[in-house]
DNA sequence: TTGAAAGCGCTAACAA
DNA sequence: TTGTTAGCGCTTTCAA
C-alpha cells in the first residue's frame, strides 16, 4: 500500500506488463488481448490508479480542456452561457476550466494569460472587455479564442452574439402595439456595443411610429439591479412619467420594478416593463417578466463548436455568428390605460 | 517567426545560454548575472515566450493550483465564498480552477475526479453532498480536500462552517424582542445539517420564550426563491397568519416577500421577515433585508489556509472550524402592531 | 498483441 | 554563475 499516488508504471509492474499496454488499456485501445486487459484493470483498481491529466496533456500536445473567462458568474446571464458551454463540451468529450474576472478589467488579461499558459486547448471569453494588452496576450499565446458577446463587436476574433438591435425593436414595438406612446429606456453600460445596439433599436422603433426621441426619457442602468432601481426612480418619480419602460437587461428591469414599488406604483397597472436577456429569474420573479430572449445557452453551444473547430485547425479565423432574439410575453406589460 | 508556440529551449538557443539559465531567469532566481538575465529576458520577449504551467507542474510535482467544486455558482452564497477563496489564493500566489456541479449530485463525484487527476494540489468543496463514492474518490486521489459547509457535518475531512444554530437563535430572538409571538419558519433543504441546525435554533428560541412549537407554522423552502414564494403563500394565505417569518436563507426570504406582495401584504408593515446568509442582494433589494450574516468570504479565506497547510503537510486531518454568525438589522422587521 | 525508445516542456540536484 | 544529467507521468512511433 503505497502512500504516494500510484502511477502508470506501478500498475504495469503489478500487472506484469509494459507501460504501453497499461496506457492502451486505460485509453480503451482495441489492440489488447482480453486476458491482459482484465489483468491490467484489476491491477489499476487494486492500487486506485488515476491517470494524470497534466502529464497526458503534455505527452499528447493537447489537453482536451477549454478555458472560460467571465467577468462575474453570479449574473445569470453569464451563467446561462456557461451552462450551454458545459453541455456542449460534455458531448465533445472535453472538460471545462472556469476562471473569473470580477470587477477589475485588468484582471481579465491576467485570467487569459493564466489559462493560456499550457492549461487549455482553447478559450471562450464571455462578454470580454479585451482592453489594453489582452488581445496581444491572446495572440502570443497561440491559443484559439472565441468571444461571446464582446464589448466591442469589431474585435478581430471569432465571435458569437445575439441580435440586440432586432430584439430592441421587438420590445418597443410590442409596447407601441399596446397603446404606449410615452416610453422610457434604461440603458446599459455604454461601453458595450450591445447596449448601444439596444438603444438604437429603441430609437428606431419610436421613429417608425412617428415618435421623436426624448432624452429626458432615458436613464443609465449599467446592466445592474441597483442601476435599474436608480433609473426607475429617476424616470418614474416626476410630473409626467412614462407609461412603459424598456429596461435593456433583466436585472435592471427587476430594479425598475423595485423602484416602481417603492413609489407605490403597480407593475403593470401603472407602468409596463420589458426586459432583455430572459435569464431564469425573469420567469421566476413576481410578476413574471416580459422580456426579449437572447439564446444564451445556444450561444454557449456555438462557442464550443467554434473553438473545437479552431483547435482542430478547421474554420476561418474571423467568423461572426449572430443568433436571433425573440419576445417572451409574460406579466409585466399591460395596455395603456 | 515560428508559428508554433515558443518553448524554453527556443529562448535558450536565441539567448545563447542553457535551458536551466532561462528557467532561473523566468523564475526570478537570484543566481544569474545581470547581463545574462537581460539577454534572456530580451530573447523571451522577442519570441513571446510563455511558460507552460502543466509542464512546470509535472516537473515540480506541484501545480500551485487549487480546485473548487461548487453546486451552482449563480447562488450568491457560493459566489461569496469563491470570492473569499480567490482573494486568499491571490495572496498565497496560487491559482484557482473552478468546476461546477449543477443540480445533479452525481456530477459532483465527476468534478472531483476530474480536478484531482493531477490538475490541482488541493480542492475546496462548497456545500458538497459527498454522496456514494465521492469520499472514496477523494481518498484514492490523495489530494487534500477541505469542505465548506458540507451537507453532513460529520464527514471525516477538514471542514469550515458557520454557527447556524446560534444565528437562528439571534434571528428569532430579535423577532421576539419586537413583540412577535406568532412566528413562522421557512425551512431549508432538510438534507443539509445547516437547515436542521437553523430549525433547531428556531424551536429553542421559541421554547425559551415559552412558546410551544406549532407545526402549522413551518413550511419547506428548500433554500430557493421559488420555494420561498410557495412557502410564503402557504404560511400567509390563511385565517390567522404569522406576524413574522424566519426564512432560513436570503433567497427564500426574497421569495417570501414576493409572496406577501402577491397577497397584497406589506413588508414589514403586515409581516416581518428575517433571512439568513447576508448575500450581497440582501442589502440591495427593496426593502433591504434584515438577516443573519454568515461570514462567507472569511469561510473562503479559512478554507484556503487549510488546504495550503494540508498541501504543505502541516495540520491535522480532521479540523472543524466554526465561524460566528451575527444579526444584520435592515428594513424588513417592524414591531408587532 | 506487446514492448522499447524517445520525447512532451519543464525543473531539481548536482557538477563545473 | 552556468551547464549537465536525469526525470516528472504519460504517449507516440516503430519494432518485435
Amino acid at each position: 500500500m503505497p502512500v504516494a499516488r500510484p502511477i502508470l508504471s506501478d500498475v504495469a509492474r503489478i500487472a506484469g506488463v509494459s507501460a504501453m499496454t497499461v496506457s492502451n488499456v486505460i485509453n480503451g485501445k482495441a489492440n489488447v488481448a482480453e486476458a491482459t486487459r482484465a489483468r491490467v484493470l484489476a491491477a489499476a483498481a487494486e492500487v486506485g490508479y488515476v491517470p494524470n491529466l497534466a502529464a497526458r496533456g503534455l505527452a499528447r500536445g493537447r489537453t482536451n480542456l477549454v478555458g472560460v473567462v467571465s467577468h462575474d458568474l453570479t449574473v445569470q446571464y453569464a451563467w446561462s452561457i456557461v451552462q450551454g458551454i458545459t453541455n456542449e463540451l460534455a458531448d465533445s468529450g472535453a472538460e471545462l476550466l472556469l476562471s473569473a474576472t470580477y470587477q477589475d478589467a485588468s484582471r481579465e488579461v491576467d485570467r487569459i494569460r493564466f489559462l493560456t499558459s499550457g492549461l487549455v486547448d482553447g478559450v471562450i471569453l464571455i462578454a470580454p472587455a479585451l482592453e489594453t494588452d489582452a488581445l496581444e496576450v491572446l495572440a502570443t499565446s497561440r491559443v484559439p479564442a472565441v468571444l461571446v458577446d464582446p464589448r466591442r463587436l469589431d474585435t478581430p476574433l471569432p465571435r458569437v452574439t445575439a441580435d440586440h438591435y432586432a430584439g430592441a425593436l421587438l420590445a418597443v414595438e410590442s409596447l407601441l402595439s399596446r397603446g404606449h406612446r410615452r416610453i422610457g429606456i434604461v440603458d446599459g453600460d455604454p461601453s458595450f456595443d450591445s447596449a448601444r445596439e439596444r438603444h438604437r433599436g429603441f430609437v428606431d422603433a419610436l421613429a417608425r411610429a412617428g415618435i421623436p426621441a426624448d432624452d429626458t426619457l432615458a436613464a443609465p442602468g449599467y446592466f445592474t439591479q441597483a442601476g435599474g432601481f436608480e433609473a426607475g426612480l429617476a424616470l418614474l418619480d416626476r410630473p409626467s412619467p412614462p407609461t412603459a419602460i424598456f429596461a435593456t437587461a433583466d436585472v435592471t428591469a427587476l430594479g425598475v420594478i423595485d423602484a416602481a414599488r417603492a413609489l407605490g406604483l403597480d407593475v403593470p397597472g401603472d407602468v409596463s416593463v420589458v426586459g432583455f436577456d430572459d435569464i431564469p429569474q425573469a420567469a421566476q420573479s413576481y410578476p413574471a417578466l416580459t422580456t426579449v430572449r437572447q439564446p444564451l445557452e445556444e450561444m454557449g453551444h456555438m462557442a464550443v463548436r467554434m473553438v473545437n473547430a479552431l483547435v482542430d485547425g478547421t474554420r476561418d479565423e474571423s467568423d461572426l455568428v449572430v443568433l436571433p432574439t425573440n419576445l417572451v410575453e409574460r406579466n409585466t406589460v399591460a395596455d395603456r390605460t
